[in-house]
DNA sequence: GTTTGTATCAAACAAATGTTCGTACGTCAA
DNA sequence: TTGACGTACGAACATTTGTTTGATACAAAC
């Protein structure tokens, strides 16, 4: 097994994984059966329980292997940012929001990354708990540490980390409620519209950062 | 059936309603089964199809009681404030998130609310789309409709669109993913917590408020 | 007193669900 | 050739699902 093959190495689990993270993420998990993904990969149904022993467990396999994968490109622009001398609160905000927003994942693909945090968002289930401690965390304080960096005045913990959260919520709200942001601004979610998004954002962050700086 | 009866004219019925809601909004459509809500309700499984005639009605009648009467009380406060003659866009701002996150109902009723809401945002249901008609889109143009008549430079709709989406989110967010807020946060959602996020969320929008308004 | 309509309940239904089992096909080593 | 092993597949399993049916109790109307 080497590791470019990786990937490639068992064409059906990785099938499986494809289309079972696709329809959890467009149905959520209670919406879809095993007959649905295994027929969209087009395989059999024991083939899940082969490859995954059970339901649950190819659920929480497309987070452990798709979505942190993901989750890490994400997290790259804002550790890079880490390295360099000199930034401004500015370029941390829109690091933060360009890499949510329109990075270099698909359209869909960044739809089905926030949808499938999005649905575990709300309760303590399995995943949540890998998420929350593998990715949100360690991405909060990432970003909390690089604006302690460069706030020109001193900003308590608390602020920031309700600004984090603020950001995240509008960054979350912009990907996964598309159905009710494109009939609100009757706007379809093209490269320009996507664009102004990041913008809005990083803007609307800037200044609640600032303001906050200040008092 | 006199008017004050309404309420408890049914007994059976809206308790169906109450534990039906309860279920829906903690699980989500797909992962409550209708013997769960009828034991949980004291009664029996035929229930169900005597007064709603099928599960997916039921669920249609929690939005269209339940909810829509709970929207109603949350747009309240900013439709008695478009009756005065003078006010700023902070108490605009300060109403909206009071409203939604410290209005008169119960902690554990407010999040039932938006988790019913945050489950439908995703998809085009039948559920979305009673709500965006009947509820969302006129509270959206109410809010844009203070803004537009207390702002003191002319902000384009589409920039006070994204603002009201931005705050949208955060408000839905803040209710939704407690158990994420509460985890980066470490705080409990007593009603301090609560006071100190609506002063948040309102300084937050105010700032990017009054940046679109510069620009 | 009979009838009518409403509400409740137990039982059964058909369909769908996740899971398990036995078997067959292929590859590689002995 | 033989055996072992990993993979694929169809069929069946036991549950759970939403829905339907028929019987019963009770109250109001005639």
């Amino acid at each position: 097994m080497s590791q470019d093959q990786t990937k490639q190495a068992d064409p059906t689990r990785d099938r499986l994984l494809d289309e079972a993270e696709r329809l959890f993420a467009k149905k959520g998990y209670n919406a879809v059966s095993l007959r649905e993904i295994t027929s969209a990969a087009g395989t059999h149904l024991a083939a899940v329980n082969y490859h995954f022993a059970s339901k649950e467990n190819l659920y929480l396999e497309v987070f452990r292997t798709r979505w942190m994968a993901r989750a890490r490109k994400i997290h790259q622009p804002l550790l890079e940012l880490e390295k360099q001398e000199g930034f401004t609160p500015e370029d941390v905000v829109r690091t933060l929001a360009k890499s949510f927003l329109s990075g270099d994942m698909t359209n869909e693909e960044r739809q089905r990354h926030t949808q499938l945090i999005a649905r575990e968002m709300g309760q303590q289930s399995k995943a949540f708990q890998l998420l929350s401690k593998e990715a949100m965390l360690p991405f909060m304080e990432l970003a909390i540490r690089l604006w302690q960096r460069c706030l020109p005045q001193e900003v308590e913990p608390e602020r920031l980390k309700l600004i984090v959260l603020s950001i995240f919520s509008q960054v979350l709200y912009f990907n996964f409620a598309r159905p009710v942001v494109s009939l609100v601004t009757g706007r379809q979610y093209d490269a320009e519209f996507v664009d102004q998004i990041v913008e809005h954002i990083t803007q609307f962050a800037l200044c609640g950062l600032n303001g906050s700086a200040k008092q």
